[in-house]
DNA sequence: GCATTTTTGTTAATTATTTCACAATGTTAA
DNA sequence: TTAACATTGTGAAATAATTAACAAAAATGC
């Protein structure tokens, strides 16, 4: 009944819930990973066990997109994985930033989303008069000045690795170049506009919640 | 009514929601910050309005471990950062080691969680010779093959930053070596004993996930 | 070609999480 | 001391997410 209109992937995405949002990466990772196997067609419940997710969730996830599998089949891999990867704007190159070259931010050059994802670290930028003028993997470091005055309206995001009393500021003058997106590695709450949207990666917080559920969820698990 | 008993902070957590267990790193971290600068006092809406989170919500996460705060005032930020310090069991040592010296892994041996946290990486494995034998930010770099000797049965957790292909395999050695906690940076979903538990931090996804909710979610935000 | 099996897509039920609304109670200031 | 104020803690309501259940339909095997 309620059947979306399908055609232009990225059109039919109303009311996809967060949670289904969060998942598509992964779920695009894995056919490419089975697609690259040679494994062409696949189901719901082998799907799920395999990237760990109950295989309700996952058909209930597609189908916000329309119908993508067969009836008694299952779901052609090149086929999805193609889907996502327009859905997920995967199929043009995304071009973001990297502020604060320190060892995350070196690790995050050097792994540089490229192998399977269009996603490149352009440009990064430091303070620190020893990286600037360096290259690390083909990206090159600028001054934190140079920030201030680029114009970044064509970057899709900002990768922040710069300490956390730091982070604000760069962020700042990411804004001011005229950028929306951020990954904040930093443990620093952003204040930002309302059309800026900011996803956080805090390692500690990681790190803590793992030790606290080990200490305590794990202890009344059934069996 | 359903008061729950305090006195040992750490037993008072039968039904802590998920979502709440993990804020709490959060809280703490916070609470950390607002004790250094001195403030002594802060209500659920101040202290919302920093980690950017509902005030309710706030004081329902807190409620399901008693009654921290006192009407009228709010809460003590001393006393509140201590309990939720023995909540997480940051008051004493948590030992964990690391499996692949990588950039990341590098980063994260430099980082070692200690500025704030009770927690240590007190030693790390690889398979490159030329990293066995050295020492990162005083932890030591050892082969791969001993994790398969050692005894690992008081180290909390795991930290995995190796190559995807190899996560599994060094995983099946921290299990063998007693280990019960990951926290996978690498983006294979783990098959484990029911009696372990994986965190994953995939900054892969987080990134592909930015890209989509700036390209989706974004433009239908009100006003 | 037909019966059996597989597997989707979806509605309904369940569970989890957030938010609302407000009584209860301590705090503050005069 | 007392009135005005601030703020918690919490039931109840609203939202969001997951899981169950199953009809519909296609695939497979005979």
């Amino acid at each position: 009944m309620s059947m979306v209109k399908m055609g232009d992937p990225v059109m039919a995405n109303q009311n996809v819930p967060q949670a289904t949002a969060e998942r598509l990466p992964l779920y695009y990772r894995t056919l490419q990973r089975l697609v690259a196997i040679g494994k062409t067609r696949i189901s719901s419940s082998e799907f799920g066990g395999i990237v760990q997710i109950d295989s309700t969730t996952i058909r209930k996830d597609f189908s916000y997109f329309g119908a993508l599998g067969r009836k008694g089949y299952g779901y052609d891999t090149q086929h999805l994985m193609e889907f996502l990867k327009k859905i997920l704007y995967q199929d043009e190159l995304s071009k973001v930033i990297l502020i604060g070259v320190g060892h995350l931010g070196t690790a995050l050059l050097n792994h540089n989303f490229q192998k399977n994802n269009n996603t490149k670290i352009v440009k990064a930028y430091d303070v620190d008069p020893l990286k600037i003028g360096t290259e690390i993997s083909g990206t090159s470091v600028h001054s934190m000045d140079e920030l201030e005055t680029d114009d970044n309206r064509e970057i899709t995001a900002a990768i922040l690795t710069v300490p956390a009393a730091h982070a604000q500021k760069a962020a700042d003058l990411a804004i001011a170049s005229g950028i929306h997106g951020f990954l904040n590695f930093s443990p620093t709450r952003l204040v930002l506009p309302q059309d800026a949207y900011v996803r956080h990666v805090d390692m500690t917080v990681e790190l803590q919640a793992l030790i606290y559920f080990l200490n305590h969820a794990m202890e009344e698990r059934k069996s």
